[in-house]
DNA sequence: ACAACATGCAACATTTATGTTGCATGTTAC
DNA sequence: GTAACATGCAACATAAATGTTGCATGTTGT
């Protein structure tokens, strides 16, 4: 599950203790950031001492949730095809991918990157792929002309950030909330006509 | 300054550095939420120890820098007339003065609701104030019909919250930033027609 | 079956932040 | 000027989280 910090190959139980961890520490730290590894082990329904036989310090337990997350982010972009697909499809179809994903993992999702040189990679990686997609949107006259790309790539993750905050987990409720996402980036909330700045 | 936490009148010198002690709070926790009293101490130019004279905790310092940014948030909104002036004049007004007040006191505001009743008090008054406004809008034709009215709060919670966060106290900036939200938040960022949802 | 691995438990060591006190040295208000 | 107030400094006390170790008891793979 993570090539960096297990060497050897774990027997079968201990990789389902790991998995345990790693779920029950993205719970108790979505709903507080500042928990103990005691109240993550807690969750996990194992002993302190297990954590730390697993992940070395508090920080490495973080930045192995922080990676899993990352890993599962990247390939969500990835696979809406940014580069090739119409930009209205990679769009819709990556909002849905990472919504997928940050729904169940939003406080790994939410680390400012770390050290990792992996995960930095990754984010960069996927920051350029939206820039792209949305430059490549502009051009196919899906955006309105005179729009600030940055300032609209902060807008789309931010809708994403707000889509994905509440829990329940139905079934093409995704869709449905990509939709909203989508919908709301490119036509706001307002009707048409009468405004600021136009 | 604050009349729970100071029962008695400060002298003049200890009142200035109850706001040095505030302000640097502000500054040394929006980079670092887990950032030490020592820390904050350090930033404000004092010794750790006149922190803990003038707050009895670390809890009552941040509590007591909450509060101090609802206050202005709560006038921030208030002073808007978000329930007699027109909505899109009220919505401006009100988005101008929160990012007057947010730029600068990103951390304090955005403290989850703590124990404080007041604090309570203020946050759900100005919800209140807002939803008004936008049922307004909805009613005066600046929102489009089927709008959700709690998922565009969120969004314009959101854009308010991006728009507060590149640090330069230019001039009409403000102004600046306010005709994006209000226009992000009405308008999207795509051209008109051939959307997924209309 | 058996050897290697994994876990729980208890105990311990270490570190770090928090909060307190006494005292000497300025500052302020009147 | 003087008395009350405020700060810095050093020292101390406390608490809480982290990380480690040894040992007994299960569990897994072959």
């Amino acid at each position: 599950m993570d090539q960096k910090s297990q060497q050897r190959p774990l027997r079968a139980d201990a990789e389902r203790t790991v998995r345990a961890i790693l779920e029950a520490a993205e719970r108790v730290l979505s709903s507080n950031p500042a928990a103990t590894v005691e109240q993550i082990a807690e969750a996990a329904g194992v002993a302190r001492t297990t954590v730390h036989r697993r992940f070395t310090s508090r920080e490495a337990l973080v930045d192995a949730l922080t990676a899993w997350a990352t890993r599962q982010f990247h390939e969500a972009v990835t696979s809406a095809h940014p580069d090739t697909a119409p930009p209205l499809v990679a769009l819709y179809q990556a909002t849905a991918n990472v919504l997928r994903v940050k729904i169940g993992w939003g406080f790994a999702m939410s680390r400012t990157t770390p050290e990792d040189p992996d995960v930095a990679r990754a984010h960069a990686d996927v920051l350029d792929q939206c820039d792209r997609l949305f430059q490549r949107a502009l051009e196919a006259g899906v955006l309105r002309p005179d729009t600030d790309l940055a300032w609209a790539r902060r807008v789309y993750y931010a809708l994403i950030h707000e889509a994905a905050q509440n829990r329940s987990d139905e079934a093409g409720d995704v869709d449905e909330r990509a939709t909203l996402v989508v919908d709301t980036l490119l036509r706001g909330v307002g009707r048409q006509g009468s405004f600021l700045s136009s």
